[in-house]
DNA sequence: ATTCTTGCAAACCCTTTGCAAGAGT
DNA sequence: ACTCTTGCAAAGGGTTTGCAAGAAT
């Protein structure tokens, strides 16, 4: 979180950007948040801080987040953007039952070095990667199954 | 073709949807592009076929073309949702370069397998995957090292 | 005949933006 | 001092929806 914050600071001094507090809280935030969030959630936290931060400057903060790799951007159920945090949660992958919507996350190391693997080949530069399954749940299969 | 065509019509009876020339023809522009496209190109490719075919059609027949595993929905851009096919396209991960935006696609056979294998290891039944890694193209990395 | 689907255009909703006030360097 | 950032509220832009006319079964 210090770390966190430091890098944070880092990135914007290169970029030239202010550090304000309305970019820190929006940074703590998205670090006091688990998986995936949209922009009305992360709004609520980070006004759980400050009241008087405004959702356009979560929409302001969010680019710079996702530039400095603190946030990735996924899809969830029906078109819909959201986001997860990216530092410091480890890398998995996500199965989305498509009957009941649930997000189940798995994480394997073989993956991981899989994909190195691949980019390698391809000389690209891996910063993130995620795998999302689309299929159906156990639980779902089971139910089915008893009807 | 006629394949998919079938199929997609199998699937509007069980769900005791109508067949209509609209949703076939929505169903032909999608197995006539190539990759990733949105819903104004769709549009464009279907009225290329009957200019009277309007926007919300497109908007209410890809919902079905998704549920039906003809389509899938991809992150593209900067938040933007993209479409792409799914039936009868390889299948294959994306490297998005964060420089140029290009899209670089690739197919791994032990790729395949593997997410095969974590599937079967939490009972999920999967339909469709899709990787996407996020970082530096080959071509952005020599250009920068020219710099 | 009845029910579903379409096109139109208006409504929606999330995101972006112009502006004047305020904060950071 | 100068420039950047913020909040507000209005604008924007893609997606959804109510409705009456028109197809499909």
């Amino acid at each position: 979180m210090r770390d966190a914050e430091r890098s944070f600071r880092e990135f914007l001094r290169e970029k030239n950007l202010k550090r304000t507090p309305e970019r820190m809280a929006v940074l703590r935030g998205v670090l006091s948040l688990d998986g995936h969030f949209d922009a009305d959630q992360l709004l609520e936290r980070v006004q759980s801080y400050n009241k008087r931060i405004s959702r356009a400057t979560i929409y302001r903060v969010l680019p710079l987040l996702i530039d400095s790799g603190f946030v990735v951007e996924t899809l969830s159920a029906r078109g819909r953007v959201s986001y997860e945090r990216s530092h410091g949660s480890f890398r998995h992958g996500h199965m989305i039952c498509e009957r009941c919507q649930e997000v189940i996350e798995f994480r394997s190391e073989r993956l991981e070095e899989l994909v190195g693997e691949i980019c390698t080949a391809h000389g690209f530069v891996e910063n993130e990667h995620r795998l999302s399954v689309r299929g159906i749940c156990k639980q779902c299969t089971d139910k089915k199954g008893q009807e």
